[in-house]
DNA sequence: CTTATATGTGGCATAGTGCCACTATATCAG
DNA sequence: CTGATATAGTGGCACTATGCCACATATAAG
């Protein structure tokens, strides 16, 4: 489609009265959120049940349409969903990429674009917009239970980014409350990237990077009680190897 | 817009018959290309001139709209053009990222996903589907010349990419000729980069890294003749830690 | 007081990197 | 033929980050 490239017209002004974007044939735009938290040393997903159709009753990531009066961009579009159906605000939020095509959906040529977030766990029961049925998912059953359009290829995507970025930025720190211990930072990395960490190369680079400010407090629990940490301002980049 | 989520349609089939995508409102969707490619270690961008309204006579990246009845994905979409302007059907092509607000189309709400092609260098003089003018800028021009829309900050965008992933990947392959030498590899790694590179260090990791093969043939030019190699079977990636 | 459990450190072998001087092989000028 | 110049390619060392794992430390429970 090149329809602006044979025409001619006098001026832009002419141009903008005589056309309007609803003149182009455009494909459905969404916006699809992957949402992870960590519970219990377990990663889990946002889902919604849909509550019609098209795919009534199976589960799907959150998303949905672009509000062209109240959004001013795709990015708007992604914190609004996300503060409906869980209540924050500022989460860490990353686009993944956008998928179009013409069979993603029954509908017709629809194009997603993908977003990924990361939060502290919170409650999320009630939180929701409609009345939809909102549930954390755990990252072991994506596999069996049956989504709604492409959602489940749509999360694998975002779980690949995560588990690579996790790798070689501090993003993981978004899944933790204010202070941790060294092990649970460890463990959520582990979790995230999916890949196991040496204890003292973990910690030493951590301290190297110098992402973490040590606390005056300690946490105990069984064993030896651990110092607690909170993260300090966050850099992009702290570049390990390989974690 | 939520329009799905408080009907409650009798059946899939009675909504699919009652709705169509056209529905909805929607805002523009296109597809812009970065093609990027080495002239005579100048790093360059293939820029069209819009022959129409809006922004007529300005420079803009090539791209334009989904063609909802030949092209099945993005993809497809983007190959499209990147056919028209080059003649080149295989090139590395990624996507880069997907803009959507209010403010950057001055017909209203649209949303672009813009990629990023890497080729070794063609003529693109007359290649070009309407007879738009199409040429090769200088990244060091891109500053200096005003351009179409928001399209000197896609470039930005691509750009950065660009830089990034060719430190950790063999994406710079890809705008050699065939057949090389490594001196040429490094150098073109470098721009790419932008970002020298020690000599040594590079030739260990690409050896390393078991990426090229060397042939039989020298390229003999000033001083002593270099060995010629030709890109290996490609692997994603070959883990420089800063090249 | 012993055991279980978890935190935190010491220290070494190994591998990758930056650095740069040095060698090798061609062309070109006189 | 000779020496200057230019580029290709290597030798080798100091430095740093990593993996590894044993050991020391600190608490609770029995």
């Amino acid at each position: 489609m090149t329809l602006n490239n044979n025409m001619n017209y006098k001026s832009e002004k002419e141009f903008l009265n005589q056309y309007d974007a609803k003149e182009f044939e455009s494909p459905l735009v969404t916006v699809d959120l992957c949402i992870f938290t960590l519970i219990e040393n377990d990663l889990k997903v946002l889902m919604v049940k849909r509550s019609s159709f098209p795919e009534k009753g199976k589960l799907a990531l959150p998303g949905g349409f672009i509000d062209l009066n109240s959004d001013s961009s795709i990015e708007e579009t992604a914190l609004r969903k996300l503060l409906n159906k869980t209540g924050v605000k500022s989460p860490y939020l990353e686009q993944v990429s956008t998928i179009g095509n013409k069979s993603r959906d029954p509908r017709g040529w629809s194009v997603t674009t993908l977003y990924f977030a990361l939060l502290p766990y919170v409650d999320v029961i009630g939180a929701n917009e409609f009345g939809d049925e909102v549930k954390w998912l755990s990252m072991e059953d994506v596999a069996i239970n049956s989504m709604a359009f492409d959602h489940k290829e749509l999360i694998h995507l975002a779980r690949k980014r995560l588990s690579n970025k996790v790798s070689y930025t501090d993003i993981g720190f978004h899944v933790l409350p204010q202070k941790f211990t060294l092990s649970q930072l460890q463990k959520a990395f582990e979790i995230l990237m999916d890949h196991k960490l040496e204890k003292k190369s973990f910690r030493r680079r951590m301290m190297a990077a110098d992402l973490v400010q040590e606390l005056d407090e300690v946490s105990a629990e069984r064993g030896r009680p651990a110092a607690l940490y909170q993260a300090k301002s966050k850099q992009p980049y702290f570049f390990a190897r390989s974690l």
